[in-house]
DNA sequence: TGTGTTTTATTGATATATCAATTATATTTG
DNA sequence: CAAATATAATTGATATATCAATAAAACACA
């Protein structure tokens, strides 16, 4: 078999691996205790407060039982509050607390940061190309 | 801040899940008991034989910790065995079993047809591009 | 209305990821 | 050579991922 250590698939996993530890070393520098997903977490609630956790899990590609846990943590963190939806009980409503909404907002240019420095000498053009290239390996493979 | 879940890096992750979770899928029509990351590792030891843990975890993108317990399963399940590098005896000596070679037969065409198939009218020249642009990602944001 | 189906979230089991500390061996260099 | 340093692998602690099974509530509709 030809190596599959050089295949499209491994540069685009080493992209995103290496993407996820930069972010992770820069938030770290600003604030110990996040993760990268735990920030994106606290972006969601904080633009659309209304989210469950099944949206929530949707959004960042996670499973249901992965966000109990994660939210679990989160509220343990005491970066969110979590109640029960009076419109619907199966449902839980999260709220980012005031010091989730501090962490939130010492983070958010570091997020910005982030993106910028990575796509650095690229262009609007190249991203748009990358991005339309991967949305079409995803469509060729997703499930009918 | 703008929708993190919109960008660039939302679409490279999503592209690689969802390609881990479409390889996996079909593995397990012909092979219930593999993940692809030890279908990896069967392969990269079945062309390199001499390739010690932590150069496996450097090509797969793993941490040492990673790979010695992905080893360990490997080896309960019979896949490999394992034995001291006489010339060096930090290092574990990794030798794909008779089992491991006929998984491994087993699922190269598999491997194959995956790539195939998500790749589907995307020409050679974009895929240059797609990794020509991972790459300059790469670059900027690896540490100095 | 009530019965079956779907949705949301949780839990348990198991695998994997990550970081720090540790052990054993190899390598470097004063 | 001996001491310091570097490397390979392991272990423990903790977080996450994944799958299957379950519970509770909401929904569909005959």
């Amino acid at each position: 078999m030809t190596m599959p250590l050089k295949t499209v698939f491994y540069n685009i996993e080493r992209a995103i691996k290496e993407y996820r530890k930069f972010s992770q070393r820069n938030l770290n520098k600003v604030q110990k205790e996040i993760t990268v997903d735990q920030a994106l977490i606290l972006n969601v609630l904080n633009d659309q407060p209304e989210r469950s956790q099944k949206e929530l899990a949707d959004l960042l590609y996670k499973d249901n039982a992965a966000m109990t846990r994660m939210v679990e943590g989160m509220v343990r963190k005491g970066l969110l509050t979590k109640d029960e939806d009076p419109s619907d009980r199966r449902k839980a409503r999260l709220t980012v607390t005031s010091k989730g909404d501090a962490v939130l907002k010492s983070i958010t240019p570091v997020i910005l940061n982030n993106r910028e420095v990575a796509l650095k000498g690229i262009t609007d053009e190249e991203i748009g190309l990358l991005v339309q290239l991967l949305q079409k390996i995803v469509r060729n493979i997703i499930q009918p």
